[in-house]
DNA sequence: CTGAAAGCGCTTACAG
DNA sequence: CTGAAAGCGCTTACAG
């Protein structure tokens, strides 16, 4: 059905080899025949067949995005990025999901040592960390890069936002709105919310200035929230708003600050202030394309936490 | 440095081939021998070469979903549905973006001329149509489905919602809500904005109802919008907002209402109602898993549209 | 029930 | 500069 590189070679009345050699332009082909050819196989439409050239030569040219959805922008953005440069590589992208399910994700980790890619770019959630499937790619030295958030696997080269001086910066400019008390409820199960807990955190006690910690929307301590402007300070807006909900009663006089990261996806209306940092998915998506291509050239990459410096803050309202 | 077939074999001196068909649960194989293959196979954490594999049966288990980017709805949500109801049909499912660019959409279009997919799903945008790669794919029989949208492939089974109808049901909300001149914003250069156009259209002479189309969010005749109120349709609020801008000073008295289409992206006071149709992207997706099925069952299946019924309307706000 | 063998369509040393 | 040949790791008739 398909052109194969023997129905080029027939036409060309040349040996299949030579067919190979020509459409990969190795300067050994003279120009002649390696014109001919090239000609003949642009003239048949020819294709190769990507499984044969994957057995045969051990390479597949083909990179995986492994993301559990593509719900925030965390996953969209560096898609696009990533995608974008690499084709300019000469790799595609597949971006494959994994639906947060440890079943389907160690699935597709074996994949990856299935010789379906030549590498993969990670986003991980809390699930699976202690996969077998990891320490196998670790051991054969599979090229992995990870996204936003650590594995539990040491040694492998992570791109991530700079967290800590990140949420510092939301710190600082909540207090400059008058904030004088914060709710923090960044979940340390995941490195980049620890490291926006530690930075928060870090930042407040320097300055003295009380704060409580939530990994759920509870009942805060009523006393805490009085006579004061708290800041809510989260990964994203839904859980400000769930704590919001739960605590409304505390903020009849004074409405919250809020600060998130990202994106604001509810109402506004009940926040006096609200900031949002953005994380800059670009620079993060080149990082970790840099990388990504250095190890594919067998090069030794520095294999530790990759900071990216947050992209900007903006509020969206100002008290 | 990966274990293969003969490994196993080996193990369990049988030969690699008794190994492959334990391996598939060949019932030819005595139940002692599948066993004990099976579990060695286990224990040596054997996974099979897919290049091999493909090379060998001529099928990857995998189909493709080529999309322009991630940015709408459209393109996330059939993703998720697809990834997971083809997953459990034992087929991984690969999200390429050709990134609105015609000559990365006609590469990867090859690609899967190229033994990459075994099928794969299409949210054509409205380049490259003409592609000679499509010929190429239709003349093998290639299972293809189109989402959203169709190309200018007659007989390739096309799955989307009943824009028609949908269109009609937004120009009854807001006739209801008082509307009595219209502003039809649907790019008849895609199929389904052609629909929606030919929808809204159909409905609106039957009741009378005047009406202007615009491609482009121009200034628009001011005695048109006078001493009235106008809705403004469109497929994405970016269109309608546009429009507003474009045209703000005939709205003083009589804000306009809004009809879009998924969701509302913009700031929400100068209309007086927002409807928007939600797409049904979960039955979208079923019935092009459906149809995608069958075909690789190399069954013939109908190959024409399939309207699916938008999932609800909402408001946004009511006058 | 199992094995020996051909073949999938490429790539790549090895000769010449 | 080109060809003959081996090999990548599987699957699958074909024998027995």
């Amino acid at each position: 059905m398909a052109i194969r590189l023997s129905d080029i070679a027939q036409a060309c009345k040349v040996d299949i080899s030579t067919v190979s050699r020509a459409l990969h332009n190795d300067p050994r082909v003279r120009e002649n025949t390696r014109e001919l050819i090239r000609r003949t196989a642009k003239k048949m439409r020819y294709a190769p067949n990507l499984a044969a050239r994957n057995l045969a030569a051990g390479t597949t040219k083909t990179l995986w995005l492994l993301v559990p959805d593509l719900k925030n922008p965390i996953q969209q953005e560096p898609a696009q990025f990533l995608s974008e440069r690499l084709s300019r590589e000469g790799y595609d992208l597949m971006i494959v999901l994994y639906h947060d399910e440890p079943d389907a994700f160690r699935r597709l980790l074996m994949r990856l040592t299935q010789n379906v890619a030549d590498g993969a770019f990670i986003i991980p959630s809390g699930i699976a960390y202690d996969a077998p499937e990891y320490t196998s790619l670790k051991k054969n030295q599979y090229p992995l890069v990870f996204l936003d958030r650590r594995a539990e696997l040491k040694s492998c080269a992570t791109v991530t936002t700079d967290n800590a001086a990140a949420a510092a910066e939301l710190v600082a400019r909540c207090i400059q709105d008058g904030a004088n008390r914060f709710v923090i409820m960044f979940e340390k199960s995941n490195s980049a919310g620890h490291e926006r807990l530690q930075g928060a955190e870090k930042a407040l006690s320097r300055q003295k200035i009380p704060y409580l910690i939530f990994d759920k929307p509870e009942i805060a301590n009523a006393s805490f929230m009085k006579n004061g402007r708290t800041a809510i300070l989260a990964s994203s807006s839904f859980s400000v708003y769930a704590f919001y909900e739960h605590n409304k009663q505390h903020f009849p006089v004074t409405p919250p600050i809020a600060g998130v990261f990202d994106q604001w996806n509810d109402r506004t209306e009940n926040f006096a202030g609200i900031y949002i940092c953005r994380q800059d998915f670009h620079g993060i998506a080149e990082k970790a394309a840099d990388i990504m291509l250095e190890k594919l050239k067998g090069k030794k990459t520095e294999s530790g936490l990759h900071h990216i410096p947050a992209l900007d803050f903006i509020s969206l309202k100002k008290p």
